[in-house]
DNA sequence: CGCGGCGATCTGCCATCACAGATTCTTGAC
DNA sequence: GTCAAGAATCTGTGATGGCAGATCGCCGCG
């Protein structure tokens, strides 16, 4: 009953702008594989389906395609982009330089609490890999990764390694769609006892074994049964070389 | 004379976005370190300076944000952010990781044409040292990274490694202009002899010394002389640490 | 002299509308 | 039946206006 406070004061959640909404939404969407390959995005659509204007949906799409997740075409048209093989081993090679440098300088940052938690999302991911639950597959995976490397405040580092999932999702679900689930080994297992028994380089070597992993996986299940197919040299191009 | 046409075909030059015009500049001040860490930005003096709408602004700003360029604060601020230890340590340590491997992998496209240009921005740099011309350094030690790295078609690796440069430019630019560019040695011309004789090994120690040469430079000459100090432990603090 | 409060002015943010290029679908001529 | 021209309908883009929060300064009260 103070004299103050004309109205309720929003302590927590200083009303977040519509376009980090939007944005936090297309990520989460991305990240998760929602969204497909070579898929065109509209802006009035969006916008329509998260009932809010064209203007802050044209923000977030300006922030994702800084972050490489969507192109935007010059010919009007905003497309995620279609995965070439020298891309796919590109965005893989740049995870293993980030992921295990991360994962290491967070390693102090991990306290019981959130290696229990580890655990959890561990033996989740194994669930989800003998139901064939692929939502849940890659959510866990995307959980299990973050919970390690966002210890630490998340720094210029996880940014990094962020846009490089934010590009990786979309083309992880198609393939995880085509090749099951099924023969994926699970080497967050290794991870987690180099964190309990705080070894720094046998962390690395778990992350750099989990990322490599999933290369030999998915770069040996053939590239270019998308969208569509041009010629037969390298499997896939883009349908539209242009600038940008 | 054929039939068609009704107006000039613009076959170069598609006729370039506005938001794209505004980013491009933009990126360049922020490199080139034209703009000061901690300063503010305005979308409506940016646009009236620029002679266009909020509009493209806001949609240049909001890439920027998600090149760690700019932050964009809750509290109605938009600020290029000021430069901690922590920060600086973290945005070298990425370089570090990425630029060399992404000199090793350009080096198999580095042809003739483009060394003898690199000779060429380095004699630049050179004289810019003697001169004390910090505008000149900067722009070629930019030159000179880039050089190296686009000689491959830009991919993944080199758009993280601008996005480090984007967060570096600024701040750089402060701390070359308090510690003196006299007292800069050329790790450039190990570059040039190493892509010169073909030796993959030998440019990456090259890149490598360059930027912890750098680090020694920068790192040692103190933080925290900036806009304003508060309190005495880590001489550097946000002014307004809250979230985003 | 000090300080509290109110107004002018700044800020980012978002909705709306208009424009022009590109695409698609229809329609009409041969 | 075939194909080309044009209209209808998409697309991203940009300017404008206005709302609400934040900040700065001035003025008057004590």
């Amino acid at each position: 009953m103070s004299s103050k406070r004309p109205k309720a004061p929003p302590p927590l959640a200083p009303a977040a702008p519509l376009h980090s909404d939007v944005h936090d939404e297309l990520s989460r969407r991305f990240i998760s594989g929602k969204v497909t390959p070579g898929s065109a995005l509209s802006t009035r659509r969006l916008a329509e389906e998260m009932g809010v204007s064209q203007t802050p949906v044209r923000e977030a799409l300006s922030r994702l395609a800084a972050e490489g997740a969507v192109q935007i075409r010059s010919k009007r048209k905003i497309v995620v982009p279609t995965m070439t093989e020298e891309r796919f081993k590109e965005l893989l090679r740049c995870r293993e330089l980030l992921e295990p440098e991360a994962a290491v300088r967070a390693l102090p940052y991990i306290d019981a609490r959130r290696l229990s938690r580890l655990k959890r999302v561990d033996d989740a991911i194994g669930d989800a890999i003998i139901h064939g639950d692929l939502n849940a597959y890659m959510q866990g995976n995307f959980d299990f990764h973050f919970l390690i490397y966002d210890a630490q405040p998340r720094g210029i580092l996880n940014r990094l390694i962020e846009i490089l999932w934010l590009q990786f999702g979309p083309y992880m679900r198609v393939v995880y769609g085509r090749v099951g689930t099924a023969n994926l080994v699970d080497q967050h297992e290794r991870a987690i006892r180099a964190i309990a028994a705080r070894d720094a380089g046998k962390l690395h070597r778990a992350l750099l074994a989990d990322i490599r992993d999933g290369m030999g996986l998915i770069g040996g299940s053939g590239f270019g049964r998308e969208p569509r197919r041009i010629g037969r040299g390298r499997p896939f191009v883009y349908p539209d070389p242009e600038i940008l």
